[in-house]
Formats: structure tokens, C-alpha cells, sequence
DNA sequence: GCAAGAAAAATCGTGTACGATTATTTTTTT
DNA sequence: AAAAAAATAATCGTACACGATTTTTCTTGC
């Protein structure tokens, strides 16, 4: 059958269908099937996250259609999602940017999570049973092991996923929701106002969040949360030092050619 | 001056000065200035919240577009924003419609609004101040007369008015949004899933809330307000009927059996 | 040699056009 | 007459093109 037959067959199919069809085309053909607009706005949002694109960082349409070898009409609704979360500021016939949070916003988002968090460890502490509280110390754990191989930027990723995992214990995917957003903005915070050399900001402070829920003493959970996102702020240097920026081919340099 | 004159000065001109420009020539043209997608995201965000559009409802990118004087272009970005807050549902290929919410989402929604609800109204009970308690307690006279006057529509609006404003107490601004988008999917529910008559779900609930942090018990504020939005969630009816038809045939109940 | 202004290049925002898909209506067949 | 199939209409998603604005570079005058 020729390529010809395949399109054919592509025109009459349904978008499922499609996608497989064209999988197996292009595992002949080795051209690359259009990624979704979640998965360009995931693999964006992952580079900003784990650090891989600084804050200030310029984000053209264009630069980003061909990285992704899609065009600018596919990248700006992703580029707009992200600037309502507060992680990309678009500034108008200029272009957009890796957001660069400023101190005040960071005070903002710390104190929000105080708010919103302690009511997410009080729930979660009448709910918790021993499996969440093994994943939560398997994540600490991890945490520790990625901290002793100087691994920054995955003990980085840990952290905010251990804030993750424990909004997930309460069983509400709303509220899971939130707090990953929070979590995300918050690491665009560290990545600015981080002290150098300071990457152990919380070392034992997750092991005593734990701790304090397998008691059951939901008043010693949110205020063992409360200290442990003021340490987190207080870890950092809100001087305010600009940060250098890698080029855009390297931060997603693990997604190969693409065109 | 001629109109071209003005064209002229509007193509030399910024952005801000063009619009100030373009309302006087149109408060003498009566043309109107296209609007920003800011407005037109509240307008139709209002008209979801406050019930001119009901849940279900198609919203057509062509329709909206002549409603509000742009092309398509612009309407599209608004209702993906919507989307992502769970207002709007997007069926590929299919088109955009206010969101049904199913019973299992209403209840994670009121879930998420106990557990994060209950963080805001301790911290708001720590730094509230007499003016932010009077402000509160005008909110809940409005919505009083509101009621009195059977403008059901005006008394929703303020109640979660209410629990904005409280979020506002803490005096920060990011909790205040999360709050904000978690109301409005509530309002959604509540269009749904509201008893034909029971409008007075919640009449001395939030007054008792701000009993409560008038007498600065924190943990009495926090039972009080799980056991509030327990209450506006028992007020409704999840018997999971189909409400389209319900509403149908209760719309039509006055002609009577015609088959 | 340097600064200021002007031209050129690059980039963003928006409208329009076109291919693709779904819903509806009409026609045909049993 | 009813059901299935085909044609038509309506609508969505994406690419492309044009106008507007900013940034860069080049020229010119002091």
C-alpha cells in the first residue's frame, strides 16, 4: 500500500484512529506526529519548573513553533494558559517571557500557601492512613538521596512534588490542583531569590511534617507547616540578583529534531 | 478636524493614547471601541455566573463574535481560559457549552472549598479588623433584602460575594482568586443542582460565620464554616436526575398532558 | 569618534480563508 | 410508510497574510 492509501484512509478516519494510523506511518516514515496543545504546554511548563528556561527568559512564538515544528498559532493559546497561571507574563507587541516574579509576589504566593496548605494538612491528617504515609516518606527519601548526589534541580522537583502528593492524600483532585499551581509559581520564586549554595533549604523539615500527621494532632501539623514554608522564605535572598539564561534549543534539547 | 486627521493621529500614536483618541472620535461617531479580551472574558463569565446562561448552553464562536463586535479570533482564547476553569467544556470538533458539572464534580468542588476555605477563614480570623467585619456584615444585609425582594439572582451573587470578600480579609490576593474561581464553579452547581424553591439555603449562615471570627475562636470559625458549606451542599438536590428534562417539564407543566 | 535620527529587520496581534468533521435534511429503497 | 443512505449546511481547528510596533543597524552631522 502506498503512502497515497494511507492519506486516504487518514481523511476517512475518526481523531483516534488518526493518531494510531499516523503513528504507524511515521514509525515507517520516521516524520513526527503533531504534539497536543497539553503536550507542548507540559514540556514548556517542565522546562520552567525544573529550571531548564530562567526567568526572564524570552519565549518567541515563532523560535518556540519551531522547536516544536508546529506553527505560532499552536504555541500563543499555550503561551496564554501559562500566562494566566503567572508562570509566562506576556508583554503586549513585545513578546513573552519567562515570568519573573517580583519580591512582593513572592511574599504573596508564600503566604497563600500558608493559608491554603495548612487547611490541606489538617484534612489531610483526618484522613491519612499508613500507605499515604509511606509514599510520603518514600518521597522524602528520594528527596534526600537526589540532595546527597548534589542534584539540585531533581531534589528541587521532589519537594514540590512531596507538597503535591500530600494534597493528593486528602482524595480531592481540586484541591490537588491548586496547590500544583502554587507549587509550580513557587519554583519560578526559588529560582530567582535562591542563595547559591543553600539547594538543602528543607532537609528535615518534610520528615516532620510526616511525623506530626502519623500523630494525628492536627494543630501540630499546621503549625509544623506554617514554620516549614516560613523556613522555605526565609532560606531565601530577596536582594534580588538577575539569573543567566540558557538558549531555547538547549532546554528542550532532549526532545531531539523535530524538523 | 477632519475623521482622516484623527486616523492619521491614531496610527502615530500608543497604545493608550489610541484608546483615549478613539472614545472621543467615537462619542462623536458613535462607533463603538472594540473591547479587550479582559471584558469580554467578565461578560461572559458574569452572564454564566448570574444564570443568563445556563449550564448546557451552546456558545458558538461565530455567535459570540457578532455579539460582541470581533471575529472569532478573539472569542476563542476567552472560552479555552474558561475552559481551563472548568466554566466552559470545549467538545473537539464539536464546539464550546457552559459546563454541566457532574454530581461527583459538585461534591469535589464543595470538598476543596471546606479544605481550603477553612485555612482563609483562620487566617482571617487572626488579622480581621472591626472595618473588615462591618464590610462583611453590609454584605449579608444586602443579600437579606435581596431575599426579601425575591431577586434570587441578585441574593447568589452576593453570597459568593461573601466569601470573596472573606478571602479578601486576609489581605492576599492570590487566595483571593483561588477563592474567586472555586465560587464560580459553586454557582454553576448550584444552577444545576438548586431545589425549585429553596433559595434561603444559607440565611443565617454567614452571619453566624462572622459571629465567629468577631469573637476571635479560630477553631469555632473553622467548625462553623465546614458545617456552612455542608449545609449549601445538603441544600441541593444530587438525586441525579437529568435536569434537562426535569426543567422541561416543568417549564411546560401549565399546558398540561397533551399526549 | 560619538551621538542622534532614520531606515530596515524582526516580532507580535488580528482578520480571513480553507480543510475537516458533525448535524440535518432530503432522497431513495424496501 | 419507515428506515437507511447520500447530499447539504453549519461549525470548528489550523495556517497564512497583513498591519502595527519595537528593536536593531546604518547613516549623517557635529
Amino acid at each position: 500500500m502506498t503512502l497515497a492509501g494511507f492519506g486516504l484512509l487518514l481523511q476517512k478516519s475518526r481523531a483516534f484512529t488518526i493518531k494510531i494510523v499516523y503513528e504507524i506511518v511515521t514509525s515507517m516514515t520516521s516524520e513526527t506526529m503533531p504534539m497536543t496543545d497539553d503536550e507542548i504546554y507540559r514540556e514548556i511548563l517542565d522546562a520552567i519548573v525544573e529550571g531548564r528556561l530562567a526567568p526572564g527568559e524570552k519565549l518567541g512564538q515563532d523560535d518556540l513553533g519551531k522547536v516544536f515544528g508546529v506553527s505560532k498559532t499552536r504555541i500563543r493559546p499555550v503561551l496564554h494558559r501559562l500566562t494566566d497561571q503567572k508562570i509566562v507574563v506576556i508583554e503586549p507587541m513585545r513578546g513573552a517571557f519567562v515570568a519573573r516574579p517580583s519580591v512582593e509576589e513572592a511574599r504573596a504566593v508564600n503566604a497563600a500557601r500558608q493559608i491554603i496548605e495548612e487547611g490541606v494538612i489538617r484534612a489531610a491528617t483526618r484522613v491519612a492512613q499508613p500507605k499515604h504515609l509511606k509514599m510520603l516518606r518514600e518521597i522524602v527519601a528520594e528527596e534526600q538521596t537526589a540532595r546527597d548526589r548534589r542534584d539540585g534541580a531533581h531534589a528541587h522537583r521532589l519537594t514540590g512534588e512531596f507538597h503535591c502528593e500530600l494534597a493528593r492524600v486528602t482524595g480531592n483532585d481540586v484541591v490537588a490542583e491548586v496547590v500544583r499551581e502554587l507549587v509550580s509559581r513557587d519554583s519560578l520564586v526559588v529560582a530567582l531569590y535562591q542563595r547559591p549554595q543553600s539547594s538543602g533549604c528543607s532537609l528535615g523539615g518534610h520528615a516532620d511534617l510526616i511525623d506530626k500527621i502519623a500523630s494525628g494532632d492536627e494543630d501540630a501539623a499546621a503549625h509544623a507547616m506554617q514554620h516549614h514554608l516560613q523556613d522555605v522564605m526565609a532560606s531565601l535572598d530577596l536582594g534580588g540578583d538577575d539569573r543567566k539564561t540558557q538558549s531555547l534549543a538547549a532546554a528542550f534539547a532532549h526532545l531531539g529534531p523535530r524538523r
